[in-house]
DNA sequence: AATCTGTTTGCACACGTTTGCAAGCCCATC
DNA sequence: GATGGGCTTGCAAACGTGTGCAAACAGATT
């Protein structure tokens, strides 16, 4: 059996309320029963049961963590940050993986539902109509991670990539290598990341003079084989680009394959950027230089957006959803200064 | 306020009892009361509350997996195999990660113990007299992935890669390559891996005839810098070795890079195999034969040893340990047959 | 000696479930 | 019309902990 307060209020000729300030600390009992309780529940092995504690306090001290996979080294970074300072916060993790699949997904949220999780921290889903209904009945604060494709409510707030600053940060390094025709090839359709670097780049050019050319957009879908076939519609341009930013390393890496393919060397004849850094990007060749996101930074910031949530109450200040910055990992396939 | 069983009995005009016996679907409870019941959970958006339930069943359908860093993509497919068969069986994984510090690790179990989890699965970690003892308090049942450092208790199993059959399929591959000269590069000194891997290799040996000779085994550290040292090594003998069996990728990769700076080529000089297959085995060059593990399977296996271990009473008949086959990935390091 | 004040302890309830047991109901049977 | 038996339902206890409040106690003050 498994000793309970109980058993060591017995042992020590106690109430078990006694027993139970006496663990937390408390100042209501008198040092030295205090010290003999202690001692009695170190020697009986005692371990103190945090179900019951949180049917009594109705917090749980545990964070629910929803991703596609962990298998994705993204996202194990982003998961890692978040362990890391729940558990500097006395926290804990329950893991549950969607698959991508909204029916998975939604049965992992209800399960977190059910154990009465303090907080759900949600990475790299497809947050739509689907959640804004459940979130709501939830009543416990959301954090979502690089999915902004949403409203800020007064719980549920989201930390992702500067994606404006990157698209700004990979574009300006291709001008300022002497660059002046400069393609973009696009993500997914539909996601706000696209947009948002596009818009960086768009700011770029225009920091510089060059005057955006609809023609070097050109459609990719984030794997790649979207970047092969981007390739193949730059090349056939007229006047084509000697420098292209995709939208993510898998499409950079699709179109620097397909250059090859084509006869055309990379950083001399097209210079590339993509985005994200994944741990393929350094072993490519040429290996590629991309904007590279904080993701275990990003996790810690969640985790403590979490928190600092949890212990809001109407009188707090309000929240804003955190950006933070990516840094540009300069490689080989973005060529070398003519300097 | 969070809607409970107690509500709905008010609601309906029953006893909270019956509530709940309506709502696991109780032959005890009528049929049109339970529909009416259920109807009504249902309209008030009723979410039930598992900690209360595990407080009365004993039983919180939770299991704690401790692991080094989830950032290591051989514990991250380990870790989304357990999860997916945890889901299956409804059940749900609370995660938790070491930094290999003991400390931490000791903390991170005591916490898991206190939240009380059904079952324990610890991954590539050393578990030396340290655990022995914790183990023993916790009193549910723990399952090692790659970890038999041990011995097998009535409750604590493993579940572990067969590290001999590893050796002797990389080994033989390279027989059958035509090679009778064959090196061995070892891993960290105390591990019971390396020596399963060596026996691997020379039974291999045996098979084909070929004697051992031990100058052809050398140390390395399961590191980069370890492969680059045992290559000079290998290199200076009178008889070098024309192929090699490496401990695992990493320590490969290493060698082939100082093969390549000694002038030797790979795989016509010197033909190459290594043990995990890490991503980067398929991205170097050349790419690296070497033996798979099928870590997701492995996760999948720990988790259901732990669900039968967790079912498990006196009268059930012993479980044994479970050693899981690695596959070999043949790729350019180790050349192609002469035939 | 009675009262007061401050410290220390115990009583009892609460948290939201599950479940053994008793009780109520309805209908058929004698 | 009483008895019996099968369905349904409710009562109450239990799981292990936290905590407001009253009670007990000790020492000091009047």
């Amino acid at each position: 059996m498994r000793v309970s307060i109980k058993d060591i209020a017995k042992a020590a000729g106690v109430s078990h309320s006694t027993v139970s300030r006496a663990l937390s600390d408390s100042p209501l009992i008198k040092a030295e029963t205090k010290a003999r309780i202690q001692q009695l529940a170190q020697e009986m092995g005692y371990s103190p049961d945090a179900i019951a504690r949180s049917l009594v306090t109705q917090r749980t001290h545990t964070v629910g963590v929803v991703v596609t996979t962990i298998t994705d080294p993204f996202v194990a970074e982003v998961v890692q940050g978040i362990e890391d300072t729940a558990q500097e916060n006395d926290y804990s993790v329950i893991l549950a993986s969607s698959a991508s699949e909204p029916e998975r997904e939604l049965a992992a949220v209800e399960m977190l539902r059910a154990k009465r999780v303090d907080s759900l921290i949600v990475t790299s889903s497809r947050v739509g109509a689907l959640y804004l209904e459940h979130l709501e009945r939830f009543g416990v604060p959301v954090v979502l991670v690089n999915n902004h494709n949403r409203q800020s409510g007064r719980y549920t707030f989201s930390v992702s990539v500067d994606n404006q600053h990157g698209g700004h940060l990979a574009t300006a390094h291709l001008i300022q290598r002497g660059h002046r025709r400069i393609g973009y090839v696009s993500g997914p359709a539909d996601h706000s990341d696209d947009a948002e670097r596009l818009a960086g780049y768009r700011l770029a050019l225009d920091e510089s003079g060059i005057t955006f050319d609809p023609a070097l957009v050109v459609h990719g879908n984030g794997r790649l084989d979207g970047g092969e076939r981007a390739l193949r519609t730059l090349a056939r341009l007229a006047e084509p680009p000697t420098a292209v930013f995709c939208y993510n390393d898998m499409t950079a890496i699709g179109l620097i394959s397909a250059a090859r393919q084509t006869g055309l060397s990379v950083p001399d004849d097209l210079a590339v950027v993509g985005f994200d850094d994944i741990p393929l990007a350094a072993h490519v060749y040429p290996s590629l230089t991309t904007v590279a996101q904080p993701q275990r930074d990003m996790g810690r910031q969640a985790m403590s957006m979490a928190l600092a949530l949890m212990t809001a109450d109407e009188s707090t200040t309000p929240f804003a959803d955190v950006l933070v910055k990516g840094e540009l990992i300069v490689r080989e396939s973005s060529g070398f200064n003519a300097t």
